[in-house]
DNA sequence: TTGTAGGCGTTATCAA
DNA sequence: TTGATAACGCCTACAA
């Protein structure tokens, strides 16, 4: 165990002054290129890094960022947030800062956590996720001058913070040309109960591509809590209608999959999933025809988050681009750091594609 | 912005030393209790937090965790580290410490991620996840004499570190009982490759459960890397062939999920799940039987982990305690803090049980 | 360009 | 039982 390497052992084994090692890390310009690379040298031979807790008594800043891990909820769509998590790390390990997490139970225990966070790690920063109508969260931090991003548009709060999202509504509307240029015309939307910004978003996807295509989409969507079970029960409802839609636009993965399951259920059609599929003989693959309209007796299901469900079980889904998210984060709460609050706080929106498997 | 509220502020508004106060947080005996309560009263009324960052310059002591999140892996199975880890978070926090994220590719570059955190955050220590054999991670951290934990037995590397792990033998064991008990005999074995200790733990909760019913095991396994379509080409070729299984043993729920898509595609049997199934008529319902056995046609199938594909699914899984793990997790790590490296490092084996659905 | 002094908030040591 | 003082490692002045 080699006894702690400060930067004066640095100094000491580089034959120079404690400070001039803290410009070489600090102010590199400051010190002639000879020294310079000497000391780098040593620091690199030592394994040398700036100890964070002295830099921050200083500095005040703990490169530390704050973010919830949420319970699993539905465990397919929480999915969502965990490869975020993940991207986010690199992208905040690529600009020094590393991951702090805390959970909390609803966003009063949440603005308790961020108290807690600040007094005890002073992390630099919070990164949000679900944001929603009402939320008290982005208001206290702002309040109390906290920097943070949310991933997810303000929904109707503050939106004097910097943000990143996805545009839902850009990826059911993909969804639904997809459809459409598959020859379907009475697409179904299958979303969840109006009010969370989300649901709406999405739904309003949907909808403008039907109206863009000149088509009627009145008594063609429905709304229900995110859910397997509840997917299924709403698709039996509205594919069992007479006049049904031959393709539905779900809200989720977990919906898509419920109707997805009674889809199968109903028609007996069974796809294997591709790579199975190829395994098996020519013939009997030639027999199958991929994609929607052409199928009138199968109904199309797109899906929305492209969880690992969703591969598993050939879902076509709208994908969200969370590395890029990740990275449009920590780009904007550094820069919020960094510049400090002069200028008007950056919204970036993403737009998410679509992956085209088996289900339409 | 009320500004920063230290001990010393503490000191002040209650009329006592700087010291006092540190007593009455670190070591509340030895304040008089009249003393202790009326600091108390304005270190509650203060919303004062000791800084970390102060108090690791001192104590040496971060209260920080470091923990790799992993790639999303299959992202079936990579759910069971995500929740692991949201629990490890509940669990840490109860004993006051904060999980730090790094992320890494392979084990080589995880040990460059501990020297970077180590002497940068200095985290008090670490909970190593995915154990292996072959793994250089436990053997550098022992050889520095940095604290760590292992989710994951040694397989086979040094075992002077604390550990907690499942008992997979005792789940795929189970699971073969199960099956068992519900009339089955011939019963396969879907696993990985072995080498993997986990491959070769979970095959033989099988095998001992096989011959504990002096039953022959023998040509009823086979092995493949995980993933949803290669259990699905494997279960295709043990099920297709002359007097094939009736039921099969998974050793995850991508293999099971696979196995169980061939069944639903061959036997054309399709379980609507259980919520969504109690809403149609009860004498389609009756007309159903749930378990095993007695719909001969019908393969059983069980997989391993109760991911949330599994639930969506229906699929009967085998479930890891995992808040019991990361429970035990923390105690063990702070044992190890605090009782330092005196005795012998302690080990938990958990018991994970059998969750009953719709596939066997 | 390099060196020296002071202080960030805490806790351990020691004296009162 | 309480209080003063030093020290943890670093960085920002300021001086050389």
């Amino acid at each position: 165990m080699p006894s702690k390497v400060t930067i004066r052992t640095v100094a000491r084994q580089a034959g120079v002054s404690v400070q001039t090692v803290s410009n070489v890390i600090n102010a590199p310009h400051l010190v002639r290129p000879e020294t310079r690379e000497h000391v780098q040298a040593v620091i690199d031979q030592l394994g040398y890094r700036a100890s964070q807790a002295a830099r921050q008594m200083r500095s005040g800043r703990s490169r530390l960022i704050g973010v919830r891990i949420e319970p699993a909820r539905d465990g397919i769509n929480g999915n969502v947030l965990d490869r975020f998590l993940h991207e986010l790390t690199e992208a905040a390990a690529r600009a020094e800062f590393r991951i702090v997490l805390y959970t909390a139970a609803d966003d009063t225990a949440e603005i308790q956590a961020y108290q807690d966070l600040l007094a005890a790690y002073s992390p630099d920063g919070f990164v949000l996720t679900s944001t929603h109508p009402g939320d008290p969260r982005p208001g206290w931090l702002l309040d109390k001058g906290v920097p943070f991003v949310t991933f997810g548009r303000p929904w109707g709060g503050p939106d004097r913070h910097p943000w990143v999202d996805v545009d839902g509504a850009a990826g059911t509307a993909a969804a639904t040309e997809h459809l459409l240029s598959a020859g379907h015309r009475r697409i179904g939307f299958l979303g969840w109960p109006e009010g969370a910004g989300v649901a709406d978003d999405r739904r309003n996807g949907w909808l403008s591509a039907m109206r863009a295509a000149g088509l009627d989409p009145t008594g063609l969507e429905r709304h229900v809590e995110d859910g397997v079970t509840a997917g299924e029960r709403m698709a039996a409802e509205m594919l069992a209608a007479p006049d049904p839609p031959t393709a539905l636009v779900c809200a989720s993965d977990s919906l898509a999959l419920g109707a997805w399951n009674y889809v199968l259920a109903t028609t007996g059609h069974y796809a294997p999933s591709p790579a199975a599929r190829s395994s098996r003989t020519a013939a009997n693959t030639r027999s199958r025809s991929t994609s929607g309209a052409s199928r009138a007796s199968r109904p199309a299901v797109i899906g929305f988050d492209d969880t690992p469900v969703a591969r598993a079980v050939g879902l076509t889904t709208v994908a969200q681009p969370l590395a890029e998210v990740a990275q449009a984060c920590i780009r904007l709460l550094t820069a919020a750091l960094d510049g400090g609050d002069g200028a008007s706080p950056e919204h970036v929106l993403l737009t998410p594609h679509l992956v085209v498997r088996n289900s339409a």
